[in-house]
DNA sequence: TCAGCTCGGTTGCTTCATGCAACTCACTTG
DNA sequence: CAAGTGAGTTGCATGAAGCAACCGAGCTGA
C-alpha cells in the first residue's frame, strides 16, 4: 500500500504543520475564512475545487482543530465552518504567501490582485516577517538553528548562499 | 483527465503562490536549504520522501525560479540546488510555518524542536507577522482587503469571529 | 399539491501522482 | 578490477483528485 507518508512525527514544527495545512486547497479554504467565507456553498463557488475534496478538507480542518463546525440554523440543520484560535493564527502564514507572490509572481508595473489595508495604523499594507526579540526583518543570513533533540538537524549556519 | 487542477490563473497572490509551492514537501526541501542543505543526497536522507519524487519537486523548483542548479564538480559532473533570490524570500513563510507548530503542535511544556537564534540581535527567537508600514502584529479583524480587479474577492472586513 | 430550488453533502468512475524497490550510468577508490 | 557513491530513471500497485450524477431535508410559489 502507498499512503501519503505522514509529517507529523518528524521533530520538526515545519514539518508537522505541513502534515495538517501542506495542501494547498486547504490553504485556500483558509484564505476564504479570513476573507469571511463561512459556508460549503461559498467554498465550493469560490473555488475550482472538487465538492468530494471540499468535503475532505473541511473535515480534515476540523480535526486538525483549526476550523469548527458551527450551527447556524436547525430545520434544515446547517452548518458553518469558523477559525478556531489555532486557525486564526494561522493568517501570518497566509499573509506571507500573498507577500510572496505580489513580489515574485504579480507582473512588474500591474497592481497585486487584492491590496490590504491594515485598519490600525490606516495605511495600505503587506506583511513582513520579523523577530520578536528586536523586530529586525528576518533574513537567512542572519538566523542560527539550535536543535533541541540531537541528532536530526544540523546546527550549521544557515545559508550564506 | 484529471490532472490537478492550476492555480496560477486565479486572481489572488496566495492561490498563485501555493501553485508553486502548496505541496508538503516542496515545502520541507527549502526548508533544508535554508538549513544549508544543497545535495539530491542530502534531502534524500533528510526526508522520508521519494527519490522520483524528490527529482520531480527540484526540477518544478528550479523551472519557478525558487532554486538554482550550480555545477559543484565536472567529471562526474553534480550539480547542487542553490536559492535564488526568490528562494531566499521565502524565508519568512518557512519561519511562519515553524512558529505555528511550536504553538499549536509542541507539547506543552516540551521544548520546541529546534530554537532559532537571531544573529543580529542575539536572542533566541521566532517569526511574528507584522505590518510593514506600523510595525504592528496583523490580525484578522485589523485588515481589510480592496479588491483591485473587482468581481472575485469580496471586499467584506475579514474575520470578526 | 406538487414541481422546482437550495444547501450540504455522497457515490461512482477514471486518470494521475505517490511510495517503493530495483536498475542505470559515470565516475572514484582500494 | 571489484565495490562504492551520487544522482537519478523505470516499473508497478494503490490511493487521491477531478468530474458528473445523485440524494435527502426542507422551502417556495403558482
Amino acid at each position: 500500500m502507498t499512503t501519503r507518508t505522514s509529517l507529523a512525527d518528524l521533530p520538526c514544527s515545519v514539518a508537522r504543520t505541513l502534515d495538517l495545512i501542506g495542501d494547498a486547497w486547504t490553504v485556500l479554504i483558509l484564505r476564504d475564512v479570513f476573507y469571511g467565507r463561512r459556508r460549503f456553498s461559498e467554498f465550493a463557488d469560490s473555488l475550482p475545487i472538487a465538492r468530494n475534496v471540499l468535503t475532505h478538507r473541511l473535515n480534515a480542518l476540523v480535526a486538525a482543530g483549526i476550523l469548527r463546525k458551527v450551527a447556524y440554523q436547525e430545520r434544515p440543520l446547517r452548518h458553518e465552518y469558523r477559525l478556531t484560535d489555532a486557525g486564526r493564527d494561522l493568517f501570518g502564514v497566509v499573509l506571507a504567501l500573498a507577500r510572496w507572490g505580489d513580489q515574485h509572481i504579480t507582473p512588474a508595473g500591474q497592481p497585486a490582485p487584492v491590496t490590504f489595508v491594515h485598519a490600525v495604523c490606516g495605511h495600505d499594507t503587506h506583511a513582513e516577517v520579523v523577530c520578536a526579540a528586536c523586530g529586525e526583518r528576518l533574513e537567512p543570513r542572519d538566523v542560527r538553528v539550535r536543535p533541541n533533540f540531537g541528532q536530526d538537524v544540523p546546527a550549521v549556519a544557515l545559508a550564506q548562499d
